[in-house]
DNA sequence: TATTGTTATACTCTATAACTATA
DNA sequence: TATAGTTATAGAGTATAACAATA
């Protein structure tokens, strides 16, 4: 009896691994998964590594361009480079041009940590996308790079603060 | 001077953007924050309407399936469910052939509110994947239900509870 | 006056353990 | 004894507000 006699369009019966969402949400939460599996005999985790590679690929950046970067908030940011340097993994200076910024390095443990983590994750992407060939897996990622890049088609302008 | 003289390969310098990880982790954020915009209006959520969606296609499960599908904890799944029971969403009764499980069913309210949840849902799903087009949007679908389907390569196989 | 990092606080989601009632 | 639902509790991750130092 679902929308009998009004104007409105049926809604089609989808199984719940038919939602975009749905798919995207687990898809991350499995590979996220494994990739922690792998990471544990190195003592970090994926959120750690996404942090070091911010880092490493841009060395001297300030935490809030890494937090922007990541799309996390300032203030997770400082809980989570203070367990990093903590565990000497990175360092924090002030910056000698803006002595309100912290400029954010790996240390020589860091970077080593960093390479070993990055060939693991590297491997646990290769055998999560295993079962779709590596030709499909190149058409995901460049898909999903595509959806984060365009800026939304029915979203608002970002604001512009006054 | 990375790996300069061991035997461990090269690690390739990736962008933040190159990760599967990070792909997979933001375009789920981003349409799901879409979609709770979207559904606002309607004082429901992406995460609310998953759970009306597997209740709608199959009514009578009891919690446990329905956290089984979604992913989530079954003590998650009792808070979720109180929320929508004390707002006449969904009702819980006892299954008649065993007492110990509540079976879950819409009112009907709760189905006109998933009718009008799930035809918004489509509409910010087809929004967002607007730029890729419909050929892609369906390919990135169908790649994503293989991933989900096919069990880790590398994985243990399920454990055998003794 | 605005910005960076920081602290304190709260809220959500999740995970574990223990309890109850049923089987 | 095992299972379904529940409760209590603790742990992450995130978000807001306020503060100090600096610009």
């Amino acid at each position: 009896m679902s929308s009998a006699g009004s104007s409105t369009p049926p809604v089609p019966a989808r199984a719940h691994d038919q939602v975009l969402g749905y798919l995207l949400k687990h898809a991350y939460l499995e590979l996220e998964e494994q990739t922690d599996a792998a990471l544990e005999p190195l003592g970090t985790t994926a959120r750690d590594l996404g942090a070091l590679r911010v880092v490493a690929a841009a060395a001297g950046r300030s935490q809030q361009e890494v937090a922007a970067v990541l799309g996390v908030d300032r203030t997770s940011m400082v809980a989570l480079l203070d367990r990093l340097e903590r565990k000497a993994i990175i360092a924090r200076r002030p910056s000698t041009q803006d002595r309100r910024r912290n400029v954010v390095e790996l240390t020589p443990a860091g970077r080593e940590l960093f390479e070993q983590a990055e060939r693991i994750c590297l491997q646990v992407e290769e055998e999560f996308t295993r079962s779709i060939g590596s030709r499909r897996a190149g058409e995901l990622r460049r898909t999903l790079q595509s959806l984060l890049t365009v800026p939304a088609a029915g979203a608002a302008a970002p604001e512009q603060l006054p």
